[in-house]
DNA sequence: CCTCGAAACTTGTCAGTGGCAAGATTGCGC
DNA sequence: GCGCAATCTTGCCACTGACAAGTTTCGAGG
């Protein structure tokens, strides 16, 4: 694997950011130890310091991480409100460390300049399938229109996630996403 | 007040509590800390354990108290869904301390009996909007459309509080909810 | 009214954590 | 091959949650 060489580690940025990943989906981003990522690199309790300042230093850039993630996710489903509804479902589900860290701003920098634009231009891929929507004749509210597709998915991923919905529910996010997205987009 | 005796605090476990909303309101549940609520109330640092066992313990009772507050919040917008999903995150946004804690469910034992039995009350307080709404003559998935009710009322909450919606959504969480929650209601 | 057991609270301690400071090591530009 | 900056380490401090053991108070039963 090319690792654990003395000193200049090399790739020591990246593998934390890995590690953080695999910790934040065993015990939540809130949970998050930097010494422990630092064992989980093979280095000393201080190196993190070094690449991200702090925890929060770490967390901005898989926020940002996440948002370009997630914006790329939105634009594959290209115009398709049902399909971008259950894209985000999927991209909670699968990339759940991402999505955690994503949503719990006290956690990161919010103002972060890289983290504003990933985020800026995840919006843009949403509002971009709402626009799509055939209006039926009636005149588009768009923006309600992207809150309520945002907000149905969003709870939807959430709920999952957050262990909250009954079993009957079923074992695919994808399906089960499906169904309840379909309500909103016919 | 009736409050700072030594020893015997006499109402500490409702102080403490009091506290934890307090707390939790400021730094978020993740941040909080029970020396500091021991000091809020002005006892030892250890004194919570007594009445909670550890900070789950304490969450746990926080959570349980919420999930009963929602589910009479959710009792008194009586079979109206629309007020209902309104009610829920007018509920959110006031109660935010409570709200943050019952969607965090690796911060309390959720398998507690007392939180379980609220949890299903507010559950059943939801679903009974949901089957009080006109079919319009087609027939009715009850457990589907309370669950799409629900992911957009909890989605548009969480997205709220997160601050995560754009600033032109208006500083009214009730009358922006409600633009929103039509779109699925209608 | 008094006693004594249990409940309520305190003090002390330990391991773990984040963050800072100061030092050691290494690679790289010149 | 020299020097300097980037990288990483060691050491430290304050804070936290949890536990153990001791102290004070309450209140039930005589």
């Amino acid at each position: 694997m090319a690792e654990s060489r003395a000193y200049h580690h090399g790739d020591l940025r990246r593998a934390l950011l890995a590690a953080a990943l695999d910790a934040i989906r065993e015990v939540g981003p809130g949970a998050l130890s930097l010494r422990d990522l630092a064992r989980r690199a093979g280095v000393s309790h201080a190196a993190p310091t070094h690449h991200f300042g702090d925890k929060a230093g770490l967390l901005t850039t898989l926020a940002a991480q996440g948002f370009d993630l997630l914006a790329q996710t939105l634009a594959a489903a290209n115009d398709d409100l049902l399909e971008a509804g259950v894209a985000y479902v999927d991209f909670a589900v699968t990339h759940r460390a991402y999505f955690e860290v994503m949503f719990r701003p006290e956690l990161y920098r919010a103002d972060d300049p890289e983290l504003l634009t990933a985020r800026e231009r995840a919006g843009a891929a949403l509002r971009s399938g709402v626009a799509a929507l055939p209006t039926g004749g009636a005149p588009a509210d768009t923006d309600r229109d992207a809150l309520a597709a945002w907000s149905i998915a969003h709870g939807f991923a959430t709920l999952w996630l957050a262990g909250a919905l009954p079993h009957r529910v079923g074992d695919s996010p994808r399906e089960a996403a499906r169904a309840v997205l379909r309500r909103l987009t016919t």
